[in-house]
DNA sequence: GTTGGTACTGACAAATTTGTCAGTAAAGGG
DNA sequence: CCCTTTACTGACAAATTTGTCAGTACCAAC
C-alpha cells in the first residue's frame, strides 16, 4: 500500500508540502498569487493543464481552505477563484520556493 | 501520459519541488541538515519509510547534486550521506517550509 | 560452516495520480 | 430547434510512484 504524502505526517515539511501536493497546484498558487481568475481564464495560463485537472486540484485547495470560490450565477456561468485568508500565509513561503527556483532553473545537472 | 513533475517546466516553482519530488525526500533532508547520518541511522530515524525507498530516494538526490554519499570499503560496509554544498543552497528554503508546517500542522482542517 | 550485520539490487505487485473522452446544464442568438 | 459558451462530472485508461520480497557481497565471530 503506497503511503500518498496527504496522510497526516509528524514530519513539518510533509504538513507543508501535502498542501501543495498535486502536480499543478504550486503553478497554480502562483498564478492567483496575482489575483483573482477565473477558470478558464487559470486554464489558459498554465500551458499543458487540462480542464479535469485543473478543476480536480481546483476543487482540492478549496476543501484545504487554501482558496475561495465565488460563482456568479449568470449563464454561462462565472466562476472566480482567489487565495483565501489562509492560503495568503503560504504565498511567502511559495516567494521562497520560487526564488530558489528562478535561481536554479538553467543550472540543474551542473554539479 | 501523465506529465511528471520531473519533467522541466517554465513554472519555477516546479523546478524547485520537483528536486523534493517523492514522499519522502524533503523528511530526509530535513533530517540529513542536521549532520550526516549513515543509511541505517537515517532509516531508523524516518518511521515508515523502508529501506528500499529510503535508498532509491538517496540515489536520486545524489544524482541530482544535492546530497554526497562518502563510502568506507570495510566490511561490513559503511556509508554515510550528508548535504552537498549545492544542497544546502536548499537548506533555508527548507527552513521556511518547515515553519509552515509546524506553524499549521495541527490546524488542518479548521478553515 | 553457519550466522550476523550493512548497504544495496532486481523483479514485480499495489496504490495513487494524471490524462482522455464523452457528457450535463442553462439562457440567449440565429 | 440547434448551436454556443462556461464550469463541471463520471467512467475509465495510462503512467508513475511506492511497497514487498527475495537475494547479493563481504569478512568476522561463533
Amino acid at each position: 500500500m503506497a503511503v500518498s504524502k496527504k496522510e497526516i505526517s509528524e514530519c513539518p515539511i510533509d504538513t507543508m508540502l501535502s498542501v501543495i501536493d498535486g502536480r499543478w497546484k504550486g503553478t497554480i498558487l502562483w498564478r492567483l498569487s496575482a489575483g483573482p481568475m477565473r477558470t478558464g481564464e487559470l486554464r489558459r495560463s498554465i500551458p499543458g493543464i487540462t480542464e479535469r485537472m485543473l478543476i480536480r486540484h481546483l476543487q482540492e485547495l478549496v476543501r484545504d481552505g487554501i482558496l475561495v470560490r465565488r460563482e456568479e450565477r449568470t449563464v454561462p456561468p462565472c466562476v472566480r477563484y482567489s487565495i483565501s485568508k489562509y492560503g495568503m500565509t503560504l504565498v511567502p513561503v511559495l516567494e521562497v520556493i520560487c526564488r530558489w527556483g528562478r535561481r536554479h532553473q538553467r543550472l540543474a545537472g551542473s554539479h
